[in-house]
DNA sequence: TTGACAACATACCAATTGGTACGTAACGTA
DNA sequence: TACGTTACGTACCAATTGGTATGTTGTCAA
């Protein structure tokens, strides 16, 4: 018998219980990809039920776009964009924020991979609803490094004939290029591989 | 009424059969992810029925091995390793590849992405029987172009400082973060926009 | 305090899933 | 040419799928 906890939610918050829905189904989605998890799945892991769910979302693609609006854009902005604006040099940034958030992080959670590339691999060719915002999100990524290369070029700490968006896009390109071959590898030493030249590259963008 | 041409099977030719299977299997994988795709959607694309298929193949997931066995591996050595031997300059080779099999691919092709990436970023952390197919595959990628990499180092057209293991680990990171970007953007200038610097990078390991 | 509405819970459902049991007939061998 | 093997076809199945219809009860305005 399994310790059935269902009937104790008495509070009724509606934004509440919406992020408990999206924490877990980002979880159990990161971790077996959208199709491989059902509904149910995502129920059980809950305090809730059913009911209380499909209120929330229609369908589970509502929910599966609420995933990248709610939750993987935000955290694009979180962990890739802003904290590069607190760096003088952009390029130092980026290296820094790739170090911490891939280099540093726990094998087991690199295993799953980058949220983003996740879905897009999986969903992009599936849905068009999941498409475009899918596609919105990765411009958002792209544009944000932009901008900082351009601030990077004003301020001089980035060479006059770097091209910021073809930078950008190499850069993000990198990124998800990273999280893919450690997802596939499981060997350790592969990030430095990869890191080393990477950094090169950044490198020859610096004044 | 939709045409039913199934009994029109008559010779029994194993092999045969289990190529018109992997072949309706790969395009349906390809397009549509190994999760998304039912074994009768799979016999539906074929002359077949199940009783063929479960004759093959004990399971779905065998079906998915065979895949990454008998399709995936040998299509990465007919496409990124054995040409590249053509190149007195290993670089040339990989560039020459990049722009002919992704740079002037139909973008209907490309927006379902790299085959390989997109088992790869579905199937590991759910099966370990597809992690470790698809790993071999990647390592056999990897250390194919390390190969071309140290004879481009021996014959003298390649620098004497570069390491071949970091770069082949950054060169194939590459190739799928190519691919994965494109999968995602539908921009038929982004290709160019991440080639270019790719490239520049890869002037740089030439004597 | 009360009533009404929204936030959930419960019990169902048709369709689809991977898989199986068993029948049939094409093929090599004797 | 009879025969056994096996490559396939057919008919089925239990479990799971996303989704719904209909309750029940917390919550807040009046």
């Amino acid at each position: 018998m399994v310790a059935k906890t269902k009937p104790v939610k008495r509070t009724r918050d509606l934004e509440k219980t919406r992020k408990e829905i999206l924490s877990v189904a980002f979880n159990e989605v990161f971790r077996r990809s959208f199709q491989g998890v059902s509904i149910d799945d995502i129920v059980k892991k809950t305090q809730l039920t059913k009911g209380a769910l499909f209120h929330q979302f229609p369908t589970k693609l509502d929910l599966g776009y609420a995933l990248v609006d709610e939750v993987i854009q935000p955290m694009i902005l979180e962990r890739w964009i802003d904290p590069i604006e607190a760096f003088e040099n952009p390029v130092d940034g980026i290296l820094h924020q790739i170090e911490e958030l891939i280099g540093k992080a726990d094998p087991r959670y690199l295993r799953y991979g980058c949220p983003l590339n996740n879905l897009m691999q999986e969903m992009a060719p599936v849905d068009a609803g999941f498409r475009d915002r899918l596609q919105s999100a990765l411009r958002l990524w792209i544009s944000g490094v932009e901008v900082q290369l351009r601030r990077g070029k004003r301020e001089g700490q980035i060479k006059k004939e770097v091209h910021p968006k073809d930078a950008a896009h190499f850069i993000v390109m990198a990124h998800e290029g990273l999280y893919g071959i450690l997802k596939g590898l499981d060997d350790p030493s592969a990030f430095k591989s990869m890191y080393r030249p990477l950094k090169t590259y950044l490198r020859t963008l610096e004044n």
